[in-house]
DNA sequence: CGATGTCTTGAACCACCTCAAGCCCGGTGG
DNA sequence: CCACCGGGCTTGAGGTGGTTCAAGACATCG
């Protein structure tokens, strides 16, 4: 699936679940007058629109950041393997309850922190996110294929000043965002900036 | 369990999962600084601490509101009854997925609204859940054992702000919230106000 | 080599915060 | 039954972090 498109759409009834194979997805809600809220950021391995029960519409939309390859698994069948195998739906609950950690350590962000810390939280998280899937792999440079606009989206804020934000963090020497590229040049002064302590960056670190 | 107990903290590996029978509970994550985000108000029927498969730590902590009842369930059991009955597996996850959904739209309401949609907005929320425990019941008042500081660490604003709102909602003749009885004057422009579409409106009562 | 989307920077404004003081109300003990 | 105490609510005055509006520079692509 080509760049810009969307997967799913606030409104409909979802009949599938998604599984992202490849490349990146930004899940998203809207308010009438057109502002956008990203939730998060789906990267591979990510499972999307699970249905609940009383088949309520989903209130979310999902768009392709990148080029994506997803599998789509019917409901129906998505039900027989959960019969058949009690290992899977073990799995599933485990990752949605992971997704919801996420959401609430975002939510966190955007509610009680400073526009310098949410914009480094988030890059951090991305980074490690991102790193996670290639273990071993100790690089401090990654695409992002995001613009600022999308990290305003992220983060609550408008692109004009997540522009300035990013400023100051490149003339601090900690992080040079340029062209949806991130280089990570003071990790600790990263981690220090988004307000995270030691400890549980070390575990993110695994 | 009496008022103002934690279910559990931050940094427990969770052993159990919690089933709320009764009362309210908060949701909540710290920052060293002590300032506090409240993620989720967990009502009765609610399912926490879901654990993580490779048993990470919890991010987040459980504080009772009110006098609470929960049952809890060892992860062990846990397995088992989703070995034996995929119809759980299934619910289960489905309450999951809707309270992603949850949290997706209060991620929203603090990301992009104003403190006077934020704060309409979260009453509301609350009233359709209240109320969608007891369907029929079509009064416009209830019981929410809130603070005023309660309700702006769930909000993202200072208890001063919220302050300010709730008189400027009250002398509007919307909304009158005082001690901890919340009643809605006029629930359309509660809706207005809130930034809730009018469909999606209609679907929250059912 | 123009066209379009993205980034950058400045100046003015305002929504929300901070600090601070006083009040209300319920609970407790004398 | 009153005095006191403490937690929550209310209101004011002043400060600031982030927004808005606007204009120009920079990339990238047909």
């Amino acid at each position: 699936m080509p760049v810009g498109r969307d997967l799913f759409r606030f409104g409909e009834t979802s009949k599938s679940i998604f599984n992202l194979l490849s490349g990146w997805v930004a899940i998203y809600t809207l308010l009438e007058d057109g502002r956008r809220q990203i939730v998060h950021f789906a990267l591979p391995g990510a499972v999307m629109a699970v249905p609940t029960s009383n088949g309520a519409k989903i209130s979310y939309g999902a768009q392709a950041l990148t080029e994506v390859v997803v599998s789509v698994i019917p409901n129906t069948m998505l039900t027989t393997v959960l019969k058949d195998d009690p290992e899977v739906s073990m799995r599933l609950a485990s990752r949605l309850a992971r997704d919801i950690s996420v959401a609430y350590d975002h939510m966190t962000s955007i509610g009680r922190r400073t526009a310098r810390a949410r914009v480094a939280y988030l890059l951090l998280e991305l980074f490690t996110r991102h790193r996670a899937q290639w273990p071993g792999n100790h690089i401090e440079e990654m695409a992002i294929p995001l613009t600022q606009e999308q990290i305003g989206d992220a983060t609550g804020l408008t692109f004009v000043h997540v522009n300035r934000v990013l400023s100051t963090l490149r003339k601090d020497k900690i992080v040079h965002f340029h062209y949806r590229r991130l280089r990570i040049l003071d990790p600790d002064r990263l981690i220090e900036v988004a307000g995270v302590d030691a400890q549980t960056a070390m575990s993110w670190f695994e």
